[in-house]
DNA sequence: CAGGAATACTTGCCGATACAAATACTATAC
DNA sequence: GTATAGTATTTGTATCGGCAAGTATTCCTG
């Protein structure tokens, strides 16, 4: 049975633990975004953005929103529109009730391009990550984010 | 009892064990790295580069084997022990056995600066991340991280 | 032991992202 | 209803990191 040191250096258990996660995301992450960039020319960002438009109930949504849900910074999230927008895969309307806020929606084109990329990775995800784990596991993991997030900023 | 559909959508235990990894690591990442930035000047990248030279067998390592260690690209890592060592915290020294090679060590200077830094980043780490867990459920994340990591590369 | 392939590392260049300041609009106070 | 504070977004600027090409050195083959 391991014993753990008191408060010292992190026993190593807990570095497997740690450290597994931080290569585990990189190596699958670095993956998954290759992935897509090479088959549908598309960065995991851009993706989870297409996505999240997608799954919108209105399928529109306002900057600010978008940014907090893909995990960017406000500036981030206006430049990396602007990039789909180029592409023609997004849309920014004037938000009517709010002249400020602007919404963004999935053009036709957008669409077509997410379904294509959609496909590639639901496979990715599972190869890669999904498959490795049975329905219990799973929820275990699910479990053990939840317990880490709500605290994240928590001390 | 949840049902997992097939080969199409993923299911929600899927997305909650997925999505959730993707957040609690930005989350956690992104804190402890402010955290060491604010503190001790350091990034976490940089943080650990210095940490894997001190735990280095001589003390010392070739930036080959330093980039692998901190999943940085050759590039990248040669820009970052640039940084290092004109801050004073790295020495790169010609190898002399194969004088392609340089090997990085620590300075004194260097060697204080992680442990000012270490001891900040282990509470942070346990706080954030393995505080959540006991014994028992770190061993299993250690054992998901080894399924995940030697396939990641297989189809 | 020459000549070409391989290896170790760096450099040129570029894309992605963050922070802070700027801009545009809205809400509040009086 | 004007002044002030607050909110939504973009823009200016800087940093970090990647890829591909360049340089220096070693290894391999005949």
């Amino acid at each position: 049975m391991q014993q753990i040191p008191v408060n010292s250096i992190l026993a190593s258990v807990e570095l497997a633990a740690w450290r597994g996660l931080l290569r585990a995301h990189s190596a699958v992450v670095h993956e998954l975004d290759t992935e897509l960039r090479t088959l549908h020319d598309l960065s995991l960002h851009e993706y989870e953005v297409l996505l999240t438009l997608a799954e919108a109930p209105d399928g529109k949504l306002r900057m600010t929103e978008l940014a907090a849900a893909v995990l960017l910074s406000q500036s981030g999230l206006t430049r990396l529109v602007d990039r789909l927008a180029d592409a023609g895969s997004i849309e920014r309307a004037r938000c009517e009730d709010d002249r400020r806020g602007l919404n963004a929606t999935l053009t036709r084109s957008g669409r077509k391009r997410l379904a294509e990329a959609r496909a590639t990775h639901r496979v990715g995800v599972r190869a890669r990550f999904l498959d490795h784990f049975d329905e219990a596991e799973l929820r275990a993991l699910a479990g053990f984010w939840e317990r880490v997030l709500p605290g994240a900023t928590a001390e």
